[in-house]
DNA sequence: ACAATTTACTTGAACTCTCATATACTTGGG
DNA sequence: CCCAAGTATATGAGAGTTCAAGTAAATTGT
């Protein structure tokens, strides 16, 4: 940080507070949708969304941390809640004892299944269907970028 | 919700993906660094902001709430931990007395002057630094499209 | 071979947020 | 004027997240 603080302009000041807001009100319309109605907050979501594309359905905790976007902490306390449900199974890793390997259960399987399009009209409700086409890929770009810059 | 679900194809699952991930990290890192560097998460910050831009450095909560994007529930939370910290204090409304009104003090003041400008850096890091000039006006016009969409 | 370090994951406490409910005051009919 | 309905905010319980610390196993250095 620099010893002379470069404040935002008038446009960066807006730019940011309508990205503020945006972000802000997709998330809670997700996070709502889903409690509403699976009973899951977005971040179990996502969890056993990468577990369902693993072969096996089923992934180190470490690695599905990654592909969930989740700390490791925040992971192991929602894979605890999600095992009381039935729908995530922990079996010890055999190669590597200290490991865990989070296994997607069937029932974990049809909670996702069963929540999947009320979430996929929400996504289009909140992003797709407000923005062209030309838009979609602008935000590609930004959120590509973003995501690249920010590595964990 | 329609009978058959719409899936995401290919491009709009990326767009997807890496828009969650951006904006998580974006709001994690500006998370992290007030956390770390002033002590209060993001939510109280944009809190000690929306007071500090009103006259009088005071507002009815329900107008507070709306400004700081917070629920009333939560707003009434925030400001009664805020208030511990002597940032804020919160004064009867004479004209309507079910209201209350929320006055940032000094300290307060003080508090948000000493943050602001590490904020506004890890701002600049995670996004204005990143993109082009025409990306910023491009990411305005679409977060403020959503936005407008997004009413609450 | 074994102590020191690192890695993988868990745990507990503190904190924030959400949802449902409660309280206090105001307003609008009859 | 009084009662029903509405509004402004607070409160409490429950749930998720973070941070710091703990456990256990693998790896590294000597």
């Amino acid at each position: 940080m620099s010893d002379v603080t470069r404040w935002l302009d008038d446009d960066e000041q807006r730019t940011w507070r309508s990205f503020l807001v945006a972000t802000q009100r997709v998330h809670e319309a997700l996070d709502r949708q889903l409690q509403r109605d699976a009973g899951m907050p977005h971040a179990y979501y996502m969890i056993l969304v990468a577990l369902s594309e693993a072969p096996g359905r089923a992934l180190r905790m470490s690695e599905l941390a990654a592909k969930a976007q989740s700390s490791q902490s925040r992971l192991s306390h929602a894979v605890a809640r999600l095992e009381e449900r039935g729908w995530v199974r922990r079996d010890r890793c055999p190669e590597d004892r200290r490991g865990n390997v989070a296994v997607l259960t069937d029932a974990g399987f049809a909670a996702l299944e069963e929540a999947a399009p009320g979430h996929v009209a929400e996504v289009r409700r909140v992003l797709f269907d407000v923005l062209t086409p030309q838009q979609v890929r602008d935000l590609h770009e930004i959120c590509a970028t973003v995501r690249d810059t920010l590595e964990r």
